[in-house]
DNA sequence: TTTTTAAATGCAACAAAGTTGCGTTTTATT
DNA sequence: AATAAAACGCAACTTTGTTGCATTTAAAAA
């Protein structure tokens, strides 16, 4: 892992993420916080933060980019394979960290990642 | 269902994912058929296919929309949730029929859809 | 504390991806 | 053959993501 500091945009993004129970894109973080930094730095900032392991990248079932806190479990051991939820009305993506997919592996595959997304309504929108 | 008609350009893009051993993004399709029809036209005939339920919507990990053809199994019935693979060294994604995950759905969320995707190495890269 | 240097930023300029409006062409029904 | 709506091409546009470079800033070294 490359050196990387810490920067008023980086702390203010992370805090952003922490404190969203939602999945965040690039373009929500760019209206929440107008003032703050440049277009161009949230993409770096994102890309930096991911690098890092402190939040990891989501694609909805309609291609869309979010991004999510990590929760660090167990003993600094921690997996990106868990459940994530899409709402197709509000949009929104969680973590549904308590979900656990079973499934056989199909032979020949090398399977390093899970990605597995549930869409449907959430619960405000049910 | 709204009428559809058919057109060259319609067949044409079928048959190419037809015949395509993995799911097509727009981009391939275009590169794969440049003299066929126009960029926009290849975006409405991807919606129509898509709304005709003859060819299906993947996201992949990295947010690039890739196009299959629907397998219809049993009676007239078929869905799409069924296990996708992600290569990510020659970023083909195929359908994986066979692969069925279980999983205990939360409660207060109203699943629709289940979109899977593994990610590693295809067998052609492993 | 001041100096230093590489990381991080802003800005401008691109490139890629997707959408919309509209006049023309084409499908398929009448 | 006539017709009406679907589909098309093209141009223009928006959105999304990338790159190069000069300037600023974080944090380590002096």
């Amino acid at each position: 892992m490359k050196n990387t500091r810490n920067t008023i945009a980086k702390s203010a993004i992370l805090e952003l993420i922490k404190n969203s129970e939602v999945a965040l894109s690039h373009a929500e973080i760019q209206k929440m916080n107008q003032e703050l930094c440049d277009r161009v730095t949230i993409y770096r900032v994102l890309d930096r933060l991911v690098a890092e392991d402190v939040i990891h990248k989501i694609a909805t079932p309609d291609g869309t980019i979010k991004y999510a806190a990590c929760h660090h479990h167990d003993n600094h051991h921690h997996t990106h394979n868990h459940v994530h939820f899409s709402c197709e009305k509000c949009h929104s993506v969680t973590c549904l960290d308590s979900v656990e997919p079973s499934f056989n592996v199909p032979k020949n595959y090398l399977v390093k990642q899970v990605n597995f997304t549930l869409s449907g309504l959430c619960p405000d929108c049910i």
